[in-house]
DNA sequence: CACCATGTTCCTTG
DNA sequence: CCAAGGAACATGGT
């Protein structure tokens, strides 16, 4: 799933089912997610505690319990749902638990993902996109010294937590910015305009995953994108018809009918308006 | 078969 | 030492 609106859906998910039950029984079946951690410290460690709360930190999500606190990312493929405890395991799964009379399901197909207790990834974050700390003057100071593509600096957690490859190129088309630009050569107006439209677009995204029914587990059948887990149906809601850009190279804009144009950056693709973004 | 994919980390280069 | 860029990680979809 994974940027910063799609964790965010999924911890609003989790939380109510997850608060208060207690973790027994941890199988991981794909150990090379682990993080710093062995099978059997982490289950040892794990084992018998309660599930205080669920939260987010970027795209990590945070297992907080009566003791140590699991750390989890999703990375580009991962999954999170509670399913029958007396249901066969899915074929990615990669953690699992019994919580009550549920069982926990954290799967990834393409095994990017992570999960541990250790906090050394978070130590390495900047500012939360949607939090108080995130502020204009702050973006503008980040942008400043370097020459780098904008693209390439909003992609770094360390500069403002929470952005991906979808909502950079959506972002930067709200701004009127193209990915290519050299950061330092964003002004400060510019990138008080850039703050406002990052927070508009996570924003957006996440009162729409609210508004969606979705299916975590996927097994509707349905993907529609980023939101793949199902969308209430309307074709309006899938992801290709929701993105300004992203992804629509060799099609019109939507605000001046211009070709929308593809750059490749760092081996990531950017989607631009020639003609929109500066 | 070829190419593409929502992310992070590690290694190399400058 | 630091910044930047690329490759690696592993698998599925088109």
């Amino acid at each position: 799933m994974p940027e910063l609106p799609e964790v965010e859906i999924l911890v609003r998910h989790l939380r109510p089912q997850l608060q208060g039950k207690r973790i027994r029984g941890l199988q991981v079946l794909k150990p090379n997610l682990l993080d710093r951690i062995s099978e059997e410290e982490l289950a040892g460690l794990m084992e018998g505690l309660v599930i205080r709360d669920i939260g987010r930190r970027g795209k990590f999500i945070l297992f907080e319990t009566n003791g140590p606190r699991m750390v989890s990312h999703l990375g580009m493929t991962g999954r999170m749902y509670l399913q029958s405890a007396g249901t066969d395991l899915p074929r990615h799964t990669a953690v699992t638990w019994i919580a009550g009379r549920m069982r926990f399901i954290f799967e990834d197909a393409r095994s990017f993902g992570s999960i541990g207790i250790s906090d050394a990834s978070l130590q390495r974050m900047g500012p939360e996109a949607l939090g108080e700390t995130f502020t204009p003057d702050l973006l503008h100071q980040s942008l400043k010294g370097s020459r780098t593509p904008i693209k390439n600096r909003l992609m770094d957690q360390s500069i403002v937590a929470g952005l991906g490859n979808i909502y950079v190129s959506e972002a930067l088309f709200r701004s009127g910015i193209r990915p290519t630009l050299a950061s330092n050569k964003v002004s400060r107006a510019r990138a008080q305009r850039l703050w406002s439209t990052i927070r508009e677009t996570l924003g957006d995204a996440i009162e729409l995953g609210v508004s969606l029914s979705l299916d975590f587990s996927g097994t509707s059948g349905r993907n529609d994108g980023l939101f793949y887990f199902g969308s209430g149906g309307r074709k309006e809601d899938n992801a290709e018809e929701r993105f300004l850009v992203y992804g629509r190279e060799g099609k019109r804009c939507r605000q001046c009918g211009t070709v929308v144009r593809k750059v490749v950056q760092s081996n990531r693709s950017s989607f631009y308006c020639p003609v929109c973004q500066k």
